[in-house]
DNA sequence: CATGTTTTTGCGACTTTGTTGCAAAAATAG
DNA sequence: CTATTTTTGCAACAAAGTCGCAAAAACATG
């Protein structure tokens, strides 16, 4: 997938730290907190600037937050709209969409009515193992 | 349960931040933030204290942390040491241990060691209805 | 229950994450 | 190219959480 396309269909426009965060997230396969964007763009950007891309790739539903404890948000592109256990290997860090996990068994008790879930299983992933 | 009991039987000296903390939890039915704790014991003990209090609670398993997005780490007490998915109701805010709802289904893709898991669901409580 | 030892507390200073208003700069539309 | 709209950098701020240290409280022991 390529940056400029991407901001296009999505209605953005093109301003060069938006291409050049959207490329972080591209070359990486893993899920990344500002911190690490930051690092990979060697501080080009202002922070602030990289929070607010961060929010709007988000309502875009370009990228997806990855919630764990005593950790900040980390994000990854959204290759898969299907909703996903996440796996984060206390080892290397990496963070996994686990897609192939099936999760439409989980039934809510009667009256609990979902809008958004959230699993995410820690621990060793196979490369670390 | 007993506030006094469940120091000792924990090996946890009896203080009065302790008692008061814990009897908070032991009263409340919804998880809390160390804001909310704050709030119900009237700013009586510095908020490093609850910090303390609430890291020790936990790592002795009195409570269990619940991560949601953007909002800060909640606690509830561990009823129940079985795996479960919680239940944050978006409008009221109260949090569900739904102890009922089997997880033992789902399984992970060979090669992955879970550890820890964290599962939370939000949307509209039975209450809220 | 007196006393010495250990643990916990309050205070303050600090770090980190994230947000916001505003003026300057860049992007876009015509 | 020019006018309009959007985005950016800066700086100041807020809130969550941590830590060292001296004082205070709890505990063990006789
Ligand atoms: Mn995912
Ligand atoms: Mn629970
Ligand atoms: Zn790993
Ligand atoms: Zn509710």
């Amino acid at each position: 997938m390529n940056s400029l396309a991407l901001l296009k269909s999505n209605k953005l426009s093109q301003t060069s730290s938006r291409i050049d965060i959207l490329e972080v997230f591209l070359e990486s396969d893993t899920g990344l907190t500002e911190k690490e964007i930051d690092e990979r763009i060697d501080s080009k950007y202002d922070r602030a600037t990289v929070y607010r891309t961060l929010k709007i790739f988000r309502e875009k539903g370009i990228i997806h937050p990855i919630i764990a404890e005593n950790e900040m948000t980390r994000y990854v592109l959204k290759k898969d709209p299907v909703e996903h256990i996440h796996f984060k290997c206390e080892l290397c860090g990496n963070v996994f969409c686990l897609t192939e996990v099936n999760i439409s068994g989980i039934k809510l008790p009667k009256g609990f009515i979902k809008k958004e879930a959230n699993f995410l299983i820690s621990g060793m992933c196979p490369g670390c193992n």
